[in-house]
DNA sequence: CTGAAAGCGCTTACAG
DNA sequence: CTGAAAGCGCTTACAG
């Protein structure tokens, strides 16, 4: 392949002037029918594609968006993919950014990100310093997007944490009254909302709370979780703040000779690809991640447009009951 | 923030001229060192960066390389990143493309991409068709990395396989004699080369396979490889081909009473984060993302520079040893 | 309905 | 050592 066409060599091949390839290619303007047709049969001639450079200098808009993401949870390729796909139907090329380091660092890189032009938007799956935003040039919009999570807050009041309290009135239902809840970072809205929910549903239940601990998205703070616990717990439910933390949890059970689900249950979240098959399998909340990182890019897109965000979206969380849940043995 | 300074705002203000300007930032041309003080310091007074959209229309260098994915295996976030720090680094900016479907229609996408001339070069994470670099515009390079095994095929023939025949020896050395190879997907060049390996080491050591089954990546060709077996066949030693697999194999194995390591010794391939806090633990082969990531784009930027790809580089893969492989219990 | 022309912000020969 | 000028490939008033 040699020298690109470009829209000078269509308007030659067509016979008309470049201008009006532009005007055919845009929708624009008023082109005579069989301009058109002649237009567009040199374009394809030529296999013409237009320099989007060129156009993104002319108009002052690149068409792309940045999307930044932190130390991942768990696998974030669908959730990237369902926001590609998003910015593609709207016009915009996607790029990523892995940003390491804390919130501070995070931001600061976003900034610059924002700086350097090249982005009309960005959106950030990972904390980010609440004062970003006003710090940012206007002509960038910035969403942050902390986790999938986080999503379902735009689609309604704490739906993001509905089901803790399913998981809860399930389990208080089979006959659990002790529960205990292993938390995730606290900076992460969608596991500070999960231990609100935790907090009030066993106050409302009239449930016994062992406690909050972990504070971390680990498989450690799982087994760490356990083996603390006085000898003669169980019986006892777990609410675990990812599938990760729930096999730490399954883990630190074994260890202490304590059966799955017979003497604790355990829920997870983010159903894990290993989750069905664990022995036992793992109760767990689904969530399309597809749908959520394409929500995301809606919200970045809406705010791009200064629309208003996308809103009234149905929750993308499912439970799945498996194998690690059942009635207290005794 | 308001309207964007360019470079002739900088040279205004520096009282030069606006190629003195672009002189300097680019390091070309010869200008004296007070004019280049100038220079810089309304450059920062102004806080101005160049239009990439601008650069690249003159250069008719985008400056840029996609990354396309396919259906992910496990998480490759870190291998993204690590991909993404070396673009940068080479002065390249990093997009990534998310492409579902079969090889022929990732091949495709990869070939519109190229097409649209956004891209000096494209890095594929998925198996691409073979013919796929001679269909592509001759100015653009498309360099596919199957997966991460796949970049140690660069560093040393079936340097990625290694651990098929580590875990063979080992195994056989604590006193293993039957030998099952749950394998991946042939298409993929790292399942093909593991299973040559495995047959290899097998025959070479003079032990008995019961079969290469599965060849799919899932938890359910684990489950099903391991309930297809006659009764009574444990000891028994499986090489999943990775951890998903193995998952599936030690509960296929927990389902028909086999206990793991003490009937079935289970290795697996990846170390997810639920590996090592599984019960019994797995013993996987861990790979270091972040570099394999690293080594495939320095193979796309060599091909863009026309220059040799990296050679000679260190194993990225690392057997680690846990509680799921041991001496079989009779 | 169509064309000639300006200009987006750079880089890079070229002339001085 | 520095400046005036052309041109990368588009879009979009503007004139006809």
């Amino acid at each position: 392949m040699g020298a690109r066409a470009t829209s000078r060599d269509v308007a030659r091949l067509a016979g008309v002037a470049q201008s009006t390839v532009s005007y055919v290619l845009s929708g624009k303007g008023s082109i005579s029918p069989e301009t058109r047709q002649r237009v567009l049969r040199a374009v394809k001639e030529l296999g013409y594609q237009p320099n989007l450079a060129a156009r993104a200098m002319r108009t002052r808009k690149t068409g792309r968006v940045a999307v930044v993401m932190g130390i991942p949870i768990y696998n974030p390729v669908h959730m990237l993919a369902g926001a590609g796909s998003a910015a593609e139907a709207a016009g915009y090329v996607m790029e990523m950014h892995s940003v390491d380091g804390n919130i501070q660092d995070r931001s600061e890189r976003i900034l610059e990100l924002a700086g350097s032009r090249q982005y009309e938007g960005i959106l950030s799956f990972a904390p980010t310093l609440p004062t970003l935003e006003q710090n940012a040039p206007r002509d960038v919009s910035i969403v942050t997007s902390v986790n999938f999570d986080d999503d379902m807050h735009t689609a309604g009041e704490l739906a993001d944490a509905t089901p803790v309290e399913a998981f809860i009135e399930h389990l208080a239902a089979l006959g659990h009254t002790r529960f205990l809840h292993v938390a995730g970072p606290p900076h992460f809205a969608s596991a500070q909302r999960r231990n609100q929910v935790y907090a009030a549903t066993i106050e409302r239940l009239g449930l016994v709370s062992l406690g909050i601990v972990g504070y971390d998205w680990t498989g450690e703070a799982g087994v760490e979780s356990i083996r603390a616990l006085p000898d003669g717990t169980p019986p006892l439910a777990v609410i675990a703040a990812n599938d990760l933390v729930a096999v730490g949890v399954m883990r630190g059970a074994a260890e202490r000779g304590w059966s799955v689900p017979g003497d604790i249950s355990v829920t997870g979240w983010d159903n894990y690809d290993v989750s069905p098959f664990l022995f036992p399998s793992l109760t767990t909340v689904d969530n399309d991640r597809a749908e959520a990182g394409r929500r995301a890019m809606l919200r970045l897109i809406a705010a791009l447009r200064d629309e208003p965000p996308p809103d009234g979206l149905a929750p993308l969380n499912q439970i799945i009951w498996r194998e690690s849940t059942a009635a207290p043995s005794t």
